[in-house]
DNA sequence: ATAAAGATTTGCAGGGACTGCAATCAAGAT
DNA sequence: ATCTTGATTGCAGTCCCTGCAAATCTTTAT
């Protein structure tokens, strides 16, 4: 048998020690001012291993935030089959919020981040797009009128009952503007003035959402 | 006095040239089966040419799509006040869309791209980015109230005339989710059968937008 | 036509990100 | 104590990208 605990709290804490390494000196003195080297040094490890843990510097400033994809997933899958979509979707990413500022002090760093270097801002995105793209596949699977698996796996091909008429359309636009919503209400949690929670900046924007434009007329 | 015909000419020519190849190679290929030194080659210039023209490879691939960003801001400001404001995001849009559709063939490419590179799809989101700040600014501007000046800059500090408690947040989230749809939009136009207009795509989903997500229930 | 002025292209040297390989080192099992 | 396994590290090498200065080509002035 492999025990090997001390080797994973070695590993754990190496990693989240690069990591923290990486956020805050990029943090403080912007991304193409920091080298992997200096990392690696406040680490105490060696440039070589932090490519053993990152594939890239953007990874371990990033992390992969938003990785709860398949909690998003499941949530969805899960939710009773009368329930309004949006209000599914708009419960699970408030699920992620709590999940996200719970760990304040961290999103914020990397927020700050992202509103210095442009390239880190598209690395938000791209860190949510797999969590979307999840979402969208969930939520084509419930438009389509399909119910999912015990495993909440989808049905094999060949079984689906075309319900909608382009369910993939509207569910990864569906899928989209929800990330969007979240994204706008992070930036708007972590530039603000600090006294408004990012549940309640969430729960604006994905209110705003359902109620849609059509009525916004300038006054 | 400075003619420099020719001279202008040929950077434009030599320019294209760049881009033509790195979008073909890098379609035919993948982003990181195509190094820079290949795509000088393609287009008859030394590797150091490249980067006089191009900061980085991937702005060789990608161009600077919807470089709208004044076009854009231009579109809002100028609409009549009354106006519904997603009617104006809406038309401003459909407006960019066409000028995208008038270059079909690249923009085909640039998506299979950026599908089958993550890295270029956070380009993708990137570059609209630029757009989507432009537009949050002049929504601000439109939403509190504030008429442009003749030359449509904002007016100075300390001349707001405050109107609707929080014009950031909302002006933001509806110029992100303008860019979400269009992106959207241009995925499915881009991956599908071919027998729909962008711009129809584009209209499927501001009107979905429009109409709000409340109103979709499971039947 | 020819030279001066100005802009573009290119080569060279170098820094930094990232990878594959092989040697070394430390933790866990026997 | 020793063997096995996995993590760490150094090294060599590729590619991206930049600053600098020489070389080349266009335009303009004489």
């Amino acid at each position: 048998m492999h025990n090997e605990g001390l080797r994973l709290r070695k590993k754990q804490q190496t990693r989240t020690a690069l990591a923290d390494a990486a956020l805050r000196l990029v943090a403080e003195r912007g991304l193409d001012q920091v080298t992997v080297e200096e990392i690696s040094a406040a680490a105490d490890v060696s440039p070589r291993t932090f490519f053993n843990y990152f594939a890239t510097k953007d990874d371990a400033v990033f992390g992969t935030m938003l990785d709860g994809s398949d909690r998003i997933r499941e949530t969805v899958t899960r939710a009773p089959a009368d329930r309004p979509v949006w209000d599914v979707i708009w419960a699970a990413y408030r699920e992620e919020a709590v999940e996200l500022e719970s760990d304040a002090e961290r999103l914020k760093l990397r927020m700050a981040v992202c509103n210095r270097n442009p390239s880190m801002l598209a690395r938000l995105v791209e860190s949510g797009s797999a969590a979307e793209l999840a979402l969208a596949e969930a939520l084509a699977e419930r438009l389509s009128g399909n119910p999912p698996g015990p495993d909440g796996s989808p049905p094999p091909d060949g079984t689906h009952t075309p319900h909608d008429p382009a369910p993939e359309g509207y569910s990864l636009l569906l899928a989209v503007t929800a990330g969007s919503a979240l994204r706008v209400a992070m930036m708007r949690w972590a530039l603000g003035t600090g006294d408004e929670s990012l549940i309640a900046l969430v729960d604006e924007a994905f209110g705003a959402l359902s109620t849609g434009f059509a009525a916004t007329h300038h006054p």
